[in-house]
DNA sequence: CATGAAATAT
DNA sequence: CATATTTCAT
């Protein structure tokens, strides 16, 4: 097996560069996009000078046309800002979204505004127009980087040596843990063979136990369990939203092309999508309605759940996605509905390992909190945000009317709002597993001091809000500051640059891996029982693969955890939530904030994990109360209530109520 | 046969 | 407890 991993990191470095291996940098595919015709002759001239393969497009539909049609082919894109048939943004998150592709921007425009809407939308830089070619000599840095971080994400190889070690791995399970593993590959050539075994039994070892080959087995062979990775959620978000949520499973697994994958994953996850929209739309509906209730003043607000629900989007995508896409009109069809979905996450990934221990938190109940300092404010905008952000799919916004029925008059606006909004966003940011993400944020978030601050826990909801409408477009909030997306915007930065260490993205995917290594080591403590080891499979699209994992249970949360808390931290931002303040903005923004910290997060954990638990939609709002922890409450509460609301369809107001403010505390 | 919902397993 | 898989009715 040692000798297929490495065999397997070739692979993926072949990929890297490209066909000419050798010589990387030469022969590097990049797409060079330009509405002025001159400054794209210059441009393809001095990536030609790079010996760079380059092919030009002077539009951005076609640019995005080329990416879609011939996902394999480019190795990188540089975009100008301004285009007339196609932000350079929106071009940006698309890439982002539908294909892991390093994308530069390049404008003329050096404002540190502009340059951050890049750069959080997801480039991996961001170049000032006059180009000169010494910028250009080094871009293929940036693809290097993003294939080294997604070979670090799944980690394979480093998994499957430990795996492998007898001793060492710190997956492994022991206990009764059926062995998991790994599994193949990547890739064709590896398949993933295991299928859960019965429980019980099975020593350890294995050391080869995988076998695959298997194609077959007819009987039985249960199926490996996939876990929803980030990249592999990720995936499947572009297709559902190419296709339109009310397509079905098959045809998003062709578009996934995913190996591995079979129809049932698909409808599975599928199925939890729509579930997960439908809360999040209720969640919404509910906003919109407290708003209106209120505030009425929104014009939005009255335009209804749904007209807001598109406006949804902003939040969402982060991440890969992106979602943004403000106008999709000139995307495809289904965009509309799909690009406005959020990337919610189902959740997704998160190995059953994991959930044992740890996660088991979940219900918080901690609920409870007020919003302590919201403040009026915030009030307006919130209304404003909440609803706008609130926009929904239209699926959703189905099942928002369906459902929705009373919410409104429940919550308050503001508490909610933010729960809202954030965990909107967050939701959306995050392609990761809301489990981890959450409690790898509101870990953070609760292991930190409260600090509160008014002023900033105001703005946070103004932009958590209202950052919808801004967000896309403007990019950045209004008072300048950053934008209030942060969080996408952080995860977008995350994917797209997984830097190195955190890699941001990878971050759940590294719990996943975590198992072996990462983990490993620092988590040793609990380390014992983690054992599972997921196993990827690749898209298609990366050739490579490691995409889907498959895992076997595991046992260990707390690897996971550990895991988590390790790569989180920093990297957290990753995800989340946190981070959007914290690293991002912090610099920038705020100086009054605060808050976050970014660098606690490793030692708080542990005692964290208690904090944890919450639930995993929770997410982010702590944060934004400025550290109340309550807000994660309102947000747990809200989705829980709003699940409840489904069924009984009554609101969950009650939780509401619990809060003075908003909190819907509800946290069941 | 494929789907979505529900049941069940982990 | 959450998520993934399996089963079931359509």
């Amino acid at each position: 097996m040692l000798l297929g991993a490495a065999a397997a990191r070739m692979e993926e470095k072949r990929v890297i560069t490209g066909r000419e291996r050798d010589q990387f940098p030469v022969g590097m595919r990049v797409l060079a996009v330009d509405d002025d015709p001159v400054c794209l002759k210059v441009l393809e001239t001095l990536l030609r000078r790079c010996q760079y393969h380059v092919i030009t497009t002077n539009q951005a539909i076609t640019a995005l046309k080329l990416l879609r049609e011939n996902r394999d082919m480019f190795d990188l894109v540089i975009s100008d800002v301004h285009m007339p048939d196609m932000d350079g943004f929106k071009l940006l998150e698309l890439v982002g979204l539908e294909m892991d592709l390093p994308v530069i921007m390049l404008s003329v425009n050096g404002e540190t505004k502009s340059v951050m809407k890049g750069i959080t939308h997801g480039a991996c830089d961001y170049l000032l127009k006059p180009v000169r070619i010494e910028e250009l000599r080094n871009i293929w840095q940036h693809v290097v980087r993003r294939k080294f971080s997604k070979r670090e994400r799944s980690n394979l190889d480093v998994y499957k040596d430990f795996n492998r070690l007898p001793g060492a791995d710190p997956c492994h399970s022991h206990g009764h843990g059926h062995g998991q593993t790994t599994a193949g590959a990547s890739d064709q050539s590896g398949r993933i063979g295991r299928k859960r075994k019965e429980m019980h039994s099975d020593e350890e070892d294995d050391g080869e136990e995988n076998d695959f080959q298997e194609g077959d087995e007819p009987s039985a062979a249960k199926k490996p369990r996939v876990v929803w990775s980030i990249e592999l959620h990720r995936k499947f978000v572009a297709a559902v939203n190419q296709l339109g949520i009310d397509t079905v499973p098959k045809r998003i697994l062709e578009l996934m092309n995913v190996e591995k994958l079979t129809r049932e994953n698909v409808a599975s996850h599928l199925q939890k999508y729509r579930l997960y929209l439908k809360r999040l739309s209720a969640v919404a509906s509910q906003q919109a309605s407290i708003v209106a209730a209120f505030g009425g003043r929104d014009p939005f607000l009255h335009m209804g759940a749904f007209e807001g629900l598109q406006s949804y989007q902003p939040f969402a995508p982060c991440a890969a996605l992106s979602s943004f896409i403000p106008h999709h009109g000139s995307l495809g069809r289904t965009t509309a509905a799909a690009f406005g979905v959020p990337e919610l996450a189902p959740a997704i990934t998160v190995q059953a390992a994991a959930s044992n221990g740890m996660i088991s938190h979940c219900a918080g109940d901690a609920s409870k909190f007020q919003l302590s300092g919201i403040q009026e404010n915030q009030q307006p905008n919130l209304g404003q945000g909440s609803a706008t952000s609130l926009g929904l799919p239209q699926l959703q916004q189905k099942w928002i009317q369906q459902e929705t029925g009373d919410l409104s008059a429940v919550f308050s606006g503001s508490a909610l709002a933010n729960t809202l909004s954030g965990a909107l966003q967050r939701v959306a940011s995050s392609p990761l597993p809301p489990q981890e993400l959450l409690e790898g944020v509101q870990t953070k978030v609760s292991a930190q001091p409260p600090i509160t601050m008014a002023s900033v826990s105001s703005e946070l909801v103004e932009r958590t809000v209202g950052v919808s409408a801004n967000l896309q477009d403007s990019g950045i909030s209004p008072q300048g500051t950053l934008p209030i997306n942060d969080g996408f915007t952080a995860d977008k930065l995350q994917l797209q640059d997984p830097f190195d260490s955190n890699g941001g993205t990878n971050f759940s995917v590294n719990m996943p891996v975590c198992p072996s290594g990462s983990l490993t080591a620092s988590s040793n403590a609990k380390g014992g029982a983690s054992s599972c080891s997921p196993v990827l499979l690749a898209p298609d699209t990366g050739r490579h693969s490691n995409y889907l994992q498959f895992g076997v249970a595991g046992n260990s949360g707390h690897d996971m955890n550990d895991i988590k808390q390790d790569h989180l931290h920093q990297g957290l931002s990753t995800g989340g939530f946190n981070h959007d303040f914290g690293t991002c903005m912090t610099e920038q923004t705020d100086p009054n904030v605060p808050y976050l910290m970014p660098q606690m997060k490793p030692n708080t954990l542990s005692s964290e994990d208690k904090l944890k638990q919450r639930n995993i939609y929770d997410l982010g709002i702590p944060k934004l109360h400025g550290g109340f922890s309550s807000s994660s409450c309102n947000f747990d509460g809200l989705l829980n209530s709003m699940i409840k609301a489904e069924k009984d369809d009554l609101s969950f107001t009650d939780s509401d109520l619990g809060c003075d403010f908003f909190p819907l505390g509800a946290c069941i």
